[in-house]
RNA sequence: UGUCGGGUCGUCUAAAGGCUAAGAUCUCUGACUUUGACUCAGGAGAUAUAGGUUCGAGUCCUAUCCCGACAACCA
């Protein structure tokens, strides 16, 4: 086998498809959907059945659709439909034409269940909720039938029509599958196909006043749309019965349905409910709170959409449950901006630096590379001057072996400009650093380095009199346990990390005046940052993206 | 104690009865470096258990163990 050959081994649902291409079951077409309920923000594990459905549909030459499930407009908004279109777009995926909605297909529903009716498939339940639950029975015993079960097609059918008519009270009737109340799968056994909501509908208006279920809707329109593939999460397996069972009862094609494992993240909650209740309670800044794992947050983080869609090949599909670590993630997100994002100096913990034999008053415009793996970047100059910021952890009075920055006697080189030697330093009462003292050497500019002197250090750096102030935004992971969902006895909220957001003032060079919300930028040395739109005229801030890889504090953490 | 699904390096994914169980990430070593980044090189690290079939089993069979889903007029 070709080393080629493994690379290109293929996911179980590939497998899947390419036997159906093989067999010509239908007739060559890939046609997946992705199928939101518009009740929320999309999160990470959204982004992964977003890249299987779409990616399938690309790699085969087929379609997607994008399908709103609005079959309850009790929880359904319609804020929710236009973050889900935006947050699929900036994913970088197409839809097939419009957008679809379950609710489009509210008619032939209709028809469909009176289809079921007629042929002595469903019926009219007037029993309550209660009563239905409890003759469901439990999964290790068969439940009892319902007393109305076996109504005559003439009145389940005058029912339905007065169900729909509003004749009826909210939850007095539901109309059901007839199937079997013994089955060892709940969901086969009468599940409710209608129920009776007085509420009105973002799009069908008071049109309807009864609601398809999910069951119901999804298979039927699904096969409506001449969907292929319906792929969805393990979750529905059990559900999967029953999505066969309604489209061969009423005989329309029949697409298969296939289920994947759902994404879940260490350190990180995936389930709409919880992270409403983040919201609610303030625990972040919203929906797009760069902490939260929703895509809006993501976007404002500055996570880019390669990234995230890189993260989800190597995600990758099975069936098996899994919880993959945050770090493929991250490892992503850099990899991706590592390539794209210009370098910058940016001083996040500011001590005082005097080149005390640069005169005073003088500037030089030193050139800086954009992006040393991108040649086609350029460069840019930034002022430097006797006085600058370098950062706290540059520099150490007593330094441990190996320490290649600055500390007294010792040279590092300023990144773009000279190498200098550190002369003196002086500590306030408390013993904290206020000022560093060097000389510079004039031989060893950037570019024009005769000098002769090798150091083995480079710090970043920015002219005090030219450095534009800033806040910058400092996030740690949300979460200070690996699974917060996984324990019995404690809840997710009580893992919530205190320090996840941490609100400094940094220095950064002039260039970046002019950054404009959403632009992206590595500070060298640092890490990867963009502007957040909430800066202003006045004010500039920085989102941490994610810290680079720093193999040294590793080192000595140890 | 029902039905269905699932158990391969710490993590995610490969290997369709056949070479020393592969790759990515994480981690560790080293090289390079005007970013302790990137890049490059190398190391460590797994077939749940017990039987069986077979010349040969991660893969097939049996049993056991473990994990998950299912009892909404939610999706």
């Amino acid at each position: 086998m070709e080393k080629n050959e493994v690379l290109e081994s293929l996911n179980f649902i590939e497998e899947i498809i390419e036997d159906d291409l093989k067999t010509d079951k239908y007739d060559g077409r890939v046609y997946t959907r992705f199928p939101p309920e518009p009740n929320g923000y999309l999160h990470i594990g959204h982004a992964k059945s977003i890249c299987v459905n779409f990616g399938l549909a690309q790699k085969y030459k087929g379609k997607t659709n994008l399908r709103f499930d609005d079959t309850n407009p009790t929880k359904e908004d319609v804020e929710y439909v236009e973050s889900i279109k935006k947050d699929v777009e900036w994913l970088g995926f197409e839809w097939e034409e419009e957008e679809r909605y379950a609710s489009d297909y509210f008619d032939q529903l209709y028809d469909y269940a009176v289809q079921l009716i007629k042929e002595g498939h469903a019926y009219i339940d007037d029993s309550s909720q209660e009563e239905i639950s409890r003759m469901k029975g439990v999964p290790t015993e068969p439940g009892e039938l319902s007393p109305y079960r076996d109504r005559s097609v003439e009145e389940n059918l005058d029912l339905f029509e007065r169900m729909r008519k509003g004749e009826f009270e909210e939850g007095t009737r539901v109309l059901r599958a007839k199937i079997d109340m013994s089955s060892p799968n709940m969901h086969m056994r009468d599940p409710i196909l209608y129920r009776i909501l007085n509420s009105h509908h973002d799009r069908t208006g008071d049109k309807w006043c009864i609601y398809p279920m999910y069951d119901f809707a999804h298979g039927i329109s699904d096969s409506i749309e001449g969907i292929t593939h319906s792929i969805c999460t393990l979750e529905f397996e059990v559900h999967r019965p029953l999505y066969e069972w309604l489209n061969k009862t009423l005989r329309i094609y029949e697409p298969i349905q296939i289920e994947m494992a759902r994404l879940n993240l260490s350190y990180t909650i995936m389930s709409k409910r919880r992270l409403l209740r983040l919201v609610e309670e303030n625990h972040v800044n919203g929906w797009d709170d760069p902490r939260m794992p929703t895509i809006s947050g993501m976007r404002r983080r500055g996570y880019t959409p390669a990234a995230i869609r890189n993260f989800a090949k190597r995600v990758g599909v099975a069936r098996r449950e899994a919880v993959t670590d945050v770090a493929l993630l991250e490892f992503s997100v850099r990899e991706d901006l590592n390539k794209i994002t210009p370098r910058v100096m940016g001083v996040l913990d500011p001590v005082k630096l005097v080149i005390t034999n640069y005169p005073e008053g003088q500037v030089e415009e030193m050139t800086a590379i954009n992006n040393p793996s991108d040649p086609e970047g350029g460069s840019r100059t930034m002022p430097f001057s006797r006085e600058l910021y370098i950062e706290r952890g540059d520099f150490m009075e007593d330094p441990p072996r190996k320490y290649f920055r600055l500390s007294p006697g010792k040279m590092v080189r300023l990144k773009n400009a000279y190498i200098i030697e550190c002369t003196d330093f002086v500590k306030d009462e408390t013993g904290k650093v206020t000022e560093i003292h060097a000389t510079y050497n004039p031989d060893s500019k950037s570019g024009e380095d005769t000098s002769g002197l090798k150091v083995k250090g480079t710090i970043h750096w920015v002219s005090i009199p030219h450095a534009e102030k800033v806040e910058v935004r400092l996030y740690d992971r949300l979460f200070l346990d690996e699974f917060p969902n996984g324990h019995k006895d404690k809840e997710y909220i009580e893992f919530l990390n205190p320090d996840s957001l941490k609100v400094i003032e940094a220095y950064v060079e002039p260039s970046l005046k002019t950054a404009k919300a959403g632009d992206k930028v590595q500070f060298m040395r640092k890490g990867y940052y963009c502007v957040d739109p909430d800066s202003t005229e006045e004010k500039l801030v920085f989102n941490q993206t994610v810290t680079l890889r720093d193999n040294w504090s590793k080192k000595q953490g140890k």
